[in-house]
DNA sequence: CGTGAGTGATCTCGAGGCAG
DNA sequence: CTGCCTCGAGATCACTCACG
């Protein structure tokens, strides 16, 4: 894909967007919408660990701007990592949610997207704030309950988001809220592949996150997938599963399960 | 020449538009 | 209605280039 910004002809420096703000987001109190959910996710693309979806709550009639705060993707892992405590600090409320490998197996990745926010938004909503609209980053509302599930059985939530998703494209990049979200989504996921790299040292998930990285792909060519693998993706052109499960034994979909990250974490 | 930052290529899946 | 293509999101990594 090609990426958002160009460089500038005769310049280092890129023609980046500005950083992002609140500009957008001021532009639902006209509707008369005080809390606003910023919404964005990490680990869509890996093929191994959780899906992870960041909730990131502003109230439109107090907040500030957060200075530093940018697209997850743009700040290193140690400004990641110094900035998480000060977003959760400054919003009204956050939380990450996590949908297993096995269940975005089970459900797609687009179902267990949902259920990673849905469960994000449950502990938003356990702290006693309702947000009044959702900011979504994308062109694709995969936050609200779908009509028309899957095949599979979706799990039924007390709590799912029922304020009005607002979907924009490049969200993350100008929107304070959203970019926010996405700080706290990617240290809590990048946390748990280090521990999950603790578990199964080849991989380097400890580096790579759990992506298709050289080094990944080699060891899963030659180990086989763990339970924390997608295995319902073509994680090598479709030639993975010959060689049966890392660890040198098969798993059953109960001992599978027994890999599940917890729900809602943070 | 070393370093740091940005670009482009790579991989994944799903949604939506369009042609047949 | 079906299949294909494009574009959306996520990320890492090799390479390029400007700067000190």
């Amino acid at each position: 894909m090609p990426p958002a910004v160009k460089a500038r002809p005769g310049s280092k420096a890129p023609l980046r967007s500005k950083a992002p703000s609140l500009r957008h987001e001021r532009t639902f109190k006209a509707q008369g919408i005080r809390y606003l959910a910023g919404v964005d996710e990490v680990g869509r693309g890996a093929l191994a660990g959780p899906v992870s979806v960041g909730i990131a709550v502003v109230d439109l009639e107090r907040q500030k701007p957060l200075a530093g705060v940018r697209d997850s993707k743009l700040l290193t892992p140690a400004e990641r990592e110094r900035l998480d405590p000060l977003v959760r600090r400054w919003s009204v409320a956050a939380a990450v949610g996590h949908a297993s490998a096995q269940e975005i197996d089970s459900l797609g990745i687009i179902a267990a997207l949902r259920l990673a926010g849905t469960r994000a938004w449950q502990d938003v909503v356990s702290t006693g704030i309702r947000p009044e609209a959702v900011l979504l980053d994308g062109s694709h509302n995969w936050l609200s309950p779908a009509e028309q599930l899957s095949l599979f059985e979706e799990p039924v939530f007390e709590v799912s988001c029922d304020a009005p998703v607002h979907t924009k494209v490049k969200a993350d990049m100008q929107c304070l809220s959203v970019a926010a979200a996405s700080v706290i989504a990617k240290v809590e996921r990048d946390r748990m592949m280090r521990e999950l790299h603790l578990e199964f040292p080849d991989f380097g998930w400890d580096i790579n996150k759990g992506y298709a990285t050289v080094l990944h792909r080699d060891v899963l060519r030659a180990a086989g997938p763990t339970p924390y693998h997608r295995v319902s993706w073509r994680l090598l052109g479709g030639d993975l599963l010959d060689g049966g499960l890392a660890g040198g034994e098969e798993l059953g979909d109960e001992e599978r399960a027994e890999g599940e990250v917890p729900a809602g974490e943070g």
